[in-house]
RNA sequence: GCCCCCAUAGCUCAGUGGAUAGAGCACUUCCCUCCUAAGGAAGGGGUCGCACGUUCGAUUCGUGCUGGGGGCGCCA
């Protein structure tokens, strides 16, 4: 199976919205992966079309290639860049053609402009490798990074040619266009009038690509907004109408967005919210509270993780710095805490949890929590089958909570001997459980905070 | 205009064809000579958007409406 998601756009912000794709995948291909399947992990990042045209016009006509190169953050400037050629596009529409020009040069290969693209893909990757590695999220693909849109630029002829032979191509306004069978869906756009390729047009190329690449019978998940729910089905179907694939080989997880309480986010109008502008303020509020450097990072991007893995995927998720920020209650934080006070129990029993013999009868809340613990199994598979990490998050956060109410109301260590054993037993079995579950959510678990 | 998603406590969200619908945050009050108080206990707070229908029974399923979000050929 190919599990694609993350997939951001190169010179544009790596912002919160982007988390979503990327942990969400991330966790589905960790489901899938220990529930037996083969996993390729690949990023689609959008390395390609025409807004390359209006970016490569905004730097040669306003930009200066020292201001960027030495920018700590490149990859602002050049959204910056980006902004100022939107706002200008306003006033004149003409620079529109400007951008279509500069892209067509990028298309056919146009050694300055090729030049410049190639520094652009370069800034944005070292804001891309920071982000990814203080997530711990990885690809297996194209040695890590992931087969970019650009990177089937040369297979978008053949692509053409085998709708055109299939019949399934049609010219409408001097731009190439598949219809579907009794409007059910709207056309779907391949080819714009002046030629240039489209995000269709490269999709199809992906995806013929992975078909030659790992087998027909290969299963793709895209893990991609719910923004682009209509897209994909377009998509699917004429991939469908080729005879590319099945339709139980296709599948789209979505997600909504993350939103302002009262307005919205745009790249254009440059009010995002920059994911390593929340990593950064997440490590200061773990630090206040007296964390060493390496476990504040860890717990900062475990309170992010999980406030975002505790939602279910389908629903648009408020941006609160409080909220997702979040130490207390229902958050990343707590869960570790859950874990290092299971493992502190642990350590000061020593020996004892070796023992096996002369264990107490279960009764009472001490059977209740063993319960609880043996569902984990069938949680994982529900989770995983239905692309739900919030299935996991809910059971992980509940059994966190009956461990606590349990750790609070039954002394362990200090329990006559064999109720002693029993409840060393419950807690190794619960911080193992904990443990395993917050690893397949990609959440680091820490030694002490 | 058409299509998709959503509506549950003051706020942010879980959840189920069946019993007094749950959590976190916020608020009030307790609990560290004792396994890490980033924790635990107690309390107030809900006609589960509205209406109709299916059902012995609907917050859950269906239809309609209202409200919010997203989408609908030259963006991705």
């Amino acid at each position: 199976m190919i599990v694609e998601y993350s997939s951001p756009n190169i010179a544009k912000p790596f912002t919160i919205g982007h988390l979503r794709s990327t942990i969400i995948g991330d966790v589905i291909a960790n489901m899938l992966q220990v529930t037996g399947h083969d996993v390729k992990r690949d990023n689609h990042v959008g390395d390609w079309g025409t807004q390359f045209g209006k970016l490569i016009y905004a730097i040669q006509e306003w930009g200066s290639l020292e201001e960027i190169e030495s920018s700590p953050r490149p990859v602002k400037v050049l959204v910056e860049l980006y902004v100022q050629f939107h706002e200008a596009a306003d006033k004149n529409p003409e620079l529109e053609n400007h951008a279509r020009e500069k892209f067509k040069l990028l298309e056919s290969g146009d050694e300055d402009t090729r030049a410049l693209w190639n520094k652009c893909v370069d800034w944005s990757w070292k804001e891309f490798g920071y982000i990814y590695s203080k997530l711990g999220i990885t690809f297996t693909e194209n040695n890590g990074r992931g087969y970019g849109e650009s990177f089937f630029e040369k297979n978008l002829q053949t692509v053409l040619e085998e709708l055109s032979s299939k019949n399934l191509l049609k010219q409408s306004e001097g731009a190439q266009i598949v219809e579907f069978e009794d409007e059910k869906y709207p056309p779907l756009m391949i080819a714009k009038s002046d030629g240039a390729s489209l995000y269709a047009t490269r999709d199809l190329a992906t995806d013929k690509f992975r078909l030659s690449t790992y087998g027909n019978d290969i299963s793709i998940i895209n893990e991609v907004g719910s923004e682009q729910t209509l897209y994909f089905r377009q998509l699917y179907e004429v991939e469908r109408l080729l005879g590319w694939f099945q339709p139980t080989q296709r599948t789209h997880v979505g997600h909504g967005l993350y939103r302002f309480k009262d307005q919205k986010m745009s790249t254009r109008k440059g009010n995002t919210i920059w994911l390593e502008d929340v990593i950064a303020e997440a490590e200061a509020r773990a630090s206040k509270l007296g964390n060493d450097t390496s476990a504040a990072s860890q717990i900062a991007i475990a309170s992010l993780k999980w406030n975002d893995l505790k939602h279910s995927p389908q629903q648009d998720v408020i941006f609160d710095w409080d909220q997702i920020l979040n130490m207390e209650g229902n958050s990343g934080p707590y869960m570790l805490y859950t874990v290092v006070r299971a493992n502190s129990v642990l350590a000061k029993a020593g020996e004892t949890q070796s023992q096996n013999g002369g264990a107490a009868p279960l009764s009472g809340e001490d059977r209740d929590l063993v319960r609880f613990i043996s569902k984990f199994p069938e949680v994982v598979l529900q989770a995983t089958n239905q692309y739900l990490p919030s299935t996991l998050t809910t059971y992980l956060f509940q059994l966190a909570q009956q461990y606590n109410v349990f750790y609070q109301s039954s002394p362990i260590l200090k329990a006559d001997e064999n109720t002693k054993i029993l409840r060393v037993m419950i807690t190794a079995a619960t911080a193992q459980v904990l443990k395993s579950g917050l690893k397949l959510l990609g959440i680091q678990t820490v030694e002490k905070m």
